[in-house]
RNA sequence: UACCCGAUAGUGUAAUUGGUAACACAACAGGUUUUGGUCCUGUACUUCGAGGUUCAAGUCCUCGUCGGGUAGCCA
């Protein structure tokens, strides 16, 4: 849309400002620029049988998004069509991670089953219009007389029921008269449509089932194709987005709502799901790794949910960024997990204040400090901005430092501290290594003795000389020792959705749990507060805290150059 | 073997709708740095194939190739 047609057209919708110009996008611009909609409408339909992902979070991002950019609005709906998959943890989880990820839909918040009594006025009317008819062949029959792919299928023998019969035999459904399964609802169309979806599909079955809704009102259900359509219809949506499998469903989605003459018909409008490495996406996979343990529960950080994803310690923004980079097409794809780890830094870099921990502690003697000295040293929880303040840190005779940031014979890359060698303690002074204790009978470190440069207070040397390296550390006898976890890939290989068995990818080394030492400052912190704990990573503290027992969650390293270098010497050899 | 959909650097997504193929991540190299972080600079790598229309094709047409989806009384 060119400026001359905003001249025209001052009171159109406010033009997309996300930057991104995707089809979907390019669609809704022509359909306000020719007039066919005025304001748009979407919604986000959730089945209520399981926590929402990653991939729903694209969705998410998707409707909520476009209805902003556009100036209009986007439903919460969920799509519970069937009573005996879903369950109202599944409608509360959804809303908060909604929530959570920052998009509001005030009080339209709906559920297809508070549609169900329109629902059942419009599959009447399809039987008086001769356009649905009560089949009464079993489950089996149903299925062979269907067809195959390449075949057409056979006309059901109930399919000419004189319509008073229909209309009495489907209210008699509706009143409970039949069991599961004697009797179903179809469509009246084309048994020989190449499309199978068109082969005279369900429209209720009868389910004896109480609803998380509406109880036992019902004991017949409208399936999805049916359902759907028409609660698009009821709340006004003008593009109805879905993923690429409801493409073959398209016609049938038409089919309804042009039959039943409705006033609003969405447009479908498919796009491709997403596809992360390293892990998986569908709802039957992740809710077999939450039932058979091998992750702690739904929101387990090592899982793709929101839930999961929020008690990790990501951000909504940062997920959001994800959302608008991997952009919205038709084409099947994988995006990198290294996208989603570069989002959740680059809004955790702006926002975390930095400060000390130790892993995997190894204990430093500074031989030349005084005995019970301790000095409180000032740090700045931001390296480039002062506003952020400081806090004070104890420095004293024994500190620990991290184990792998000391090599005994170090090869010529490695820069940290080794046997004479002197490097900087982050605003603390220079150390140099004069001695290693050893395990006289294993033979691991099991401390250092260095001695220090009084005149290095802060970390500068008066006379300007140099050290490759500056290490964090915690005073010995003012840390506070806490429990991390450190969460690695869940799945060691890229694409664990290949092949049958996705759990023998399984990363038996997906989380290590370690009592660390953290500085005294972080005695206060609260769940839900995020550090960036220097040369490590970003941590997040877990529910799981107790005043006395702190707990961390890794929600994903600092990038990490140096275990680049170690990896690609090692694969060189 | 029926119908539907798709294909642009390694990955993902753009290209004023027929007019110089680009952005981000990843990779690589360098600079800055009291985080081997951040930041900055640079390098390498792209239109599935064959025809056709056109002054001009990633874009339009034809035919292929490859990939995905579809035979629930699931969504």
């Amino acid at each position: 849309m060119n400026s001359e047609d905003n001249v025209k057209n001052p009171n159109s919708a406010p033009l997309d400002e996300s930057g991104s110009n995707d089809f979907i996008r390019a669609i809704i611009k022509e359909d306000l620029k020719t007039g066919k909609h005025q304001t748009i409408r979407t919604r986000f339909p959730p089945e209520p049988n399981g926590y929402l992902h990653i991939g729903h979070a694209k969705s998410i991002c998707l409707n909520f998004g476009l209805a902003q950019a556009f100036g209009g609005l986007c439903n919460l709906r969920m799509d519970d069509t069937n009573p005996v998959k879903e369950d109202i943890e599944y409608v509360e989880s959804i809303q908060e991670d909604v929530r959570w990820l920052g998009f509001s839909w005030d009080d339209r918040l709906f559920y297809a089953a508070d549609y169900f009594d329109q629902m059942y006025e419009y599959a009447e009317q399809l039987i008086k219009q001769g356009q649905a008819y009560v089949c009464s062949l079993s489950r089996e029959d149903t299925k062979s007389t269907r067809g195959t792919l390449i075949e057409g299928g056979q006309e059901s023998p109930y399919r000419n029921r004189p319509i008073e019969e229909n209309l009495d035999l489907f209210r008699r459904m509706k009143a409970g008269e039949f069991e599961e399964g004697t009797h179903v609802l179809r469509a009246k169309i084309d048994m020989n449509s190449p499309n199978i979806n068109m082969r005279d599909p369900a429209i209720y079955r009868i389910r004896k089932a109480s609803h998380h809704r509406t109880g036992d009102k019902w004991c017949i259900y409208p399936m999805y194709d049916y359902a759907h359509c028409i609660s698009d219809s009821i709340e006004g949506i003008t593009h109805s987005i879905c993923t690429l499998e409801f493409e073959n469903h398209r016609p049938l989605y038409d089919w309804f709502l042009d039959q039943l003459h409705v006033k609003c018909h969405a447009q479908q409008i498919e796009f491709a799901r997403l596809n992360v490495t390293y892990t998986v996406m569908s709802k039957r996979k992740l809710l077999f790794l939450v039932k058979e343990k091998h992750v702690r529960g739904w929101d387990d950080p090592r899982m793709p949910t929101i839930s999961g994803m929020r008690r990790r310690g990501y951000t909504p923004q940062a997920i959001r960024n994800f959302c608008a980079k991997i952009g919205v097409g038709k084409a099947e794809t994988t995006v990198d997990f290294s996208l989603l780890e570069y989002c959740v830094r680059e809004d955790l870099e702006k926002i975390s204040p930095r400060v000390m921990a130790v892993m995997h502690p190894l204990k430093v003697v500074i031989e030349n400090y005084p005995e019970g000295q301790v000095e409180e040293l000032d740090a700045p929880y931001h390296p480039d901005d002062p506003s952020w303040g400081s806090r004070k840190v104890p420095f004293s005779r024994v500190i620990y430092i991290e184990q792998e940031d000391f090599m005994e014979n170090p090869p010529k890359k490695f820069f940290r501290l080794a046997p004479g060698r002197e490097v900087r303690l982050r605003y603390g002074y220079f150390i140099k290594c004069v001695s290693v204790v050893k395990d006289p009978t294993t033979g691991a470190i099991v401390e250092l003795r260095c001695t220090y440069d009084p005149s290095t207070k802060g970390g500068n040397a008066p006379d300007n000389r140099r050290v490759k390296s500056t290490l964090h550390w915690v005073s010995a006898a003012h840390a506070i020792s806490a429990e991390a976890r450190l969460y690695n890939q869940l799945f060691t290989k890229e694409s664990p959705d290949e092949g049958k068995d996705f759990l023998s990818f399984i990363n038996p080394k997906s989380l290590e749990v370690v009592t660390c030492y953290i500085e005294p400052s972080l005695a206060t912190c609260k769940v839900g507060d995020r550090f960036q704990f220097e040369r490590i990573g970003y941590f997040y503290v877990d529910l799981d805290s107790q005043p006395n027992h702190l707990v961390f969650n890794r929600t994903i390293t600092l990038k990490d150059t140096w275990a680049k270098i170690q990896q690609k010497e090692q694969t060189a050899e």
